[in-house]
DNA sequence: TTTAATTTTCAATATATTTTGAAAATTCAG
DNA sequence: CTGAATTTTCAAAATATATTGAAAATTAAA
């Protein structure tokens, strides 16, 4: 496969892998570009790459720096700005990971502790049910929030180094 | 606040949480209300309660029986198909882990893994650029799916038990 | 300043996804 | 079998989401 094509190929199906994880195609698309490109690139180069109009590059590019993917880049002598993604993917993961957990993860497990404050008859089996299956979600969310946090504040070596061997 | 009133909620903001991962919100309330029922139901309970047509309730049933997390369940002497979710969250935690790994991140590190082999001149800045970002990119995928593997063969203790612990 | 380049906004439009509901298919009691 | 109950399908309609593009706002060179 021809390098040109392996990038066309890799911005496609990344645009096609967000749409399944609830992220908007272009934003993926554009993300995914900016990656792959040795420089920085302007708004109209982007918009000549993906063929997609002027206010939807500016849109998602400042949703991708509000995630913190992607930086805006001053290059001297030129007026144009210009924008460049983080390409140390352990720092993207860990970002990606980082916002999704304030933005989703925070918010379900502060939702599910109002939930268990059930008035009512504590014997009642329908009671009981629900704040146990609320309160083991609650649990398990806030596992996966400690887990994450530790994930954050770990370097590279969580995934490669000496912790994940104790799972081989 | 009121059981009722708690369920309700529930139901609601798991559909609203739902939405955000890419899950479609009815299937997302129809497990929800599942989850905090006491008994089986109908698809015409399922009407009633969430306010939605046949074909809906049918069509995303389907789709939660496909995803192992509803049964149909028979009840003696009744004509009605009945359905309930399984109620152990672990078990609901690994099954979707366990489905979205398949359906998601194993396509995606096999892409990657096509996407490795460019043809061209492999000291070209912008094809070792692309092979670092696509090669890491697939590290990530086959820890995250090796660390996934072992989530899924574990039982309840690796998010409460020892090897949590570690990490405290 | 002035003004041309560039970025941002957002109402209108287009696209994608979800939902409906009635017809077709299936099931099973009699 | 027969036919009523139940489930399934799927084209059409409704809704939600994404995209466009031109006008407004901003920026900075002259």
């Amino acid at each position: 496969m021809k390098l040109t094509e392996a990038k066309q190929q890799f911005i496609n199906s990344w645009g096609a892998f967000g749409t399944q994880w609830g992220i908007n195609r272009t934003m993926a698309q554009i993300h995914a570009l900016l990656l792959v490109s040795l420089n920085p690139l302007t708004q109209d180069e982007m918009m000549e790459e993906l063929s997609i109009s002027r206010g939807n590059v500016n849109m998602n590019i400042r949703e991708l720096i509000g995630w913190g993917l992607v930086d805006r880049v001053i290059v001297s002598g030129e007026r144009k700005e210009y924008f460049s993604a983080e390409k140390d993917i352990w720092k993207v993961a860990t970002q990606i990971i980082k916002e999704r957990k304030k933005r989703e993860l925070d918010p379900m497990i502060k939702l599910l502790s109002q939930l268990e404050n059930i008035e009512g008859d504590k014997k009642d089996k329908d009671v009981q049910q629900f704040t146990q299956v609320v309160g083991s979600i609650k649990k398990i969310g806030q596992q996966a929030d400690k887990t994450l946090d530790l994930i954050i504040k770990a370097d590279e070596n969580w995934f490669t180094g000496s912790i994940i061997k104790m799972f081989k």
